[in-house]
DNA sequence: AATAAAAGTTAGCTGAGCCTAACTTGATTA
DNA sequence: TAATCAAGTTAGGCTCAGCTAACTTTTATT
């Protein structure tokens, strides 16, 4: 066959659903909760949008979703969620320990973040320990 | 005034705009021309989509073009194409610096080379010549 | 030079993911 | 409890970036 393991799946998570993914786990953890106004706030877009979008992950069984009242991760939305974030924070982690400013750190993360496949998560890890275990490092990183 | 620097400009390059120019100048750089057949072939689109795009990056001023007969990168798209084109060498040469395999370092290569900014490539420059001055660095990553 | 093949273009369509405006539902409080 | 207001939803529309099918232009072959 052509499809790969699992015949009848969403289809890869994009970065969009990567990012609500993302969101709604961190308000789900701060708050309990999470509101279609929040998720929106977070993201900078619509609540319209994220309406929508919501409704789709609910289809493509990322969450559990009952109109006007709220919403729940599946299992599969959580692994999601939880994977996105686990690259996040290292991620910030790794380029924070080189130095970088707050601000860049967060706006590449970002970027990056879905676009990193699990070897290259485990290296990065390696790679971000080594570091952290040798400040000594670090100091040579400049220039 | 709300926007940055130049008024008339382009939309900051989206992605699809950084692997055009990318795609471009490394035709240009090996055969000495860009077709649309091959910009085509090695971005795996459509003819028809490559048409409609260099359409696009002509009207925006990253190359000119003329109707059947072929494309020249201007210095503005030059200047694209050879900045996503040093990010994509630098990454390349980072990830396999940590030992990860040739597919897994082209297929994160392309989705993170569009999404770290200037700092950020000077800071993994820096990092990346750090691990080649000392191999025996490379060797306290596996695990 | 004629014709066949390759390359390029146009027209029109699609889906993702955003938007605004208008409406509905639910929560708060007077 | 009724009115108000915040939250949520729907409808319809937009842009980006891709597609196919049909057509035109250029190049190559005979």
């Amino acid at each position: 066959m052509k499809c790969s393991a699992n015949s009848r799946s969403a289809p890869a998570s994009s970065v969009a659903v990567e990012d609500y993914l993302e969101r709604i786990l961190e308000l789900i953890d701060s708050k309990g909760y999470a509101r279609v106004v929040d998720i929106a706030a977070g993201l900078k877009i619509s609540q319209a949008s994220v309406t929508n979008m919501v409704q789709r992950l609910d289809t493509d069984g990322l969450l559990k979703y009952e109109k006007y009242r709220g919403l729940v991760l599946t299992p599969a939305g959580e692994t999601v969620a939880r994977s996105i974030t686990r690259r996040h924070q290292l991620l910030t982690d790794f380029l924070s320990l080189l130095g970088l400013d707050a601000r860049v750190v967060e706006h590449d993360v970002e970027g990056m973040e879905h676009h990193i496949s699990p070897p290259t998560v485990r290296a990065i890890e390696s790679l971000t320990r080594l570091l952290r275990r040798r400040p000594a490092l670090r100091a040579q990183l400049t220039k």
